[in-house]
DNA sequence: CTTGACCCTCCAGTAGGTGGAGCCTTTATG
DNA sequence: CATAAAGGCTCCACCTACTGGAGGGTCAAG
């Protein structure tokens, strides 16, 4: 199968497949015209990839996942550890992200939004940034 | 006022204010031995970049914001708008990442997470596409 | 036999910095 | 006064995870 049909088959881009190969997370083999061709096991590995990704884990994680998959004697646990690893990961970043929107939305609220240059939120982000700095200033 | 007391008065690292001097985020005097020289309105503009960032705003929409703060007819209607348009951006950020998290939790509750290699996890990452594809397969 | 769809490699660029090499200047200490 | 540490300077490379494009080869259809 060729990287278009492959790409086509696991949702991802040709191009993406071919940086997969670059960096080693994929094999491929190749024709004698030099194209790429994917068997069903580079498919399979190829579709883990596209979900993983998909699930937030980095590249490095996707290559774990794919090294404990082809390891017949590996345990769910590794699994299941990396699977949370993520998930923390996930949480945390929700976390800061909800952070940002409460601060965000209370200087959008105290902005009046209208003709006049007098903005809360300019006057926000050009004060103290104690709660950075731990009030040194 | 030299870089590394402007890294200490705004939180940000002196690379990285090196860096928004070489992108025009800021500009620098020098002094006569080369030394970059930060006075009290570089200081507050850095001040808002460092905040601004902190609070999701990409780059150029940091730009933005230091050319409203800078700009005296400004309507604060504009500044508004701005950080509007950053908080639809963090709560979508938000909600793609809330999809993740039940994903994520989905998987790691079905895996038995032991000693034997069966795994629910790697079962569903390597498993179909079709809500990415639109169950072409 | 040509056209267009694929495929190839290699180079550059994205955001938002970080790290390091190699060198110069300032400041503190003996 | 010498020296060493601390800080400054520029320039280059690297990070993540790709994406876009140039310039060229290959394949299937009409």
């Amino acid at each position: 199968m060729n990287i278009g049909r492959a790409a086509e088959k696991t949702g991802l881009s040709v191009k993406t497949i071919r940086y997969y190969e670059e960096i080693g997370l994929v094999d491929a083999d190749r024709a004698e015209n030099g194209y790429r061709d994917f068997g069903d096991r580079q498919i399979t590995q190829l579709r883990m990839l596209a979900q993983a990704r998909h699930l937030g884990f980095g590249l490095e994680e996707c290559r774990e996942l794919l090294d404990l998959n082809a390891d017949p004697d590996r345990a769910s646990r590794d699994v299941q550890a990396l699977a949370v690893r993520n998930l923390d990961a996930v949480r945390w970043k929700i976390r800061q992200l909800q952070d940002l929107e409460d601060e965000l939305e209370r200087l959008i609220q105290e902005c009046h939004g209208d003709d006049a240059p007098d903005c809360a939120i300019l006057d926000g982000l050009s004060g103290s940034i104690d709660h950075l700095a731990g009030r040194k200033a």
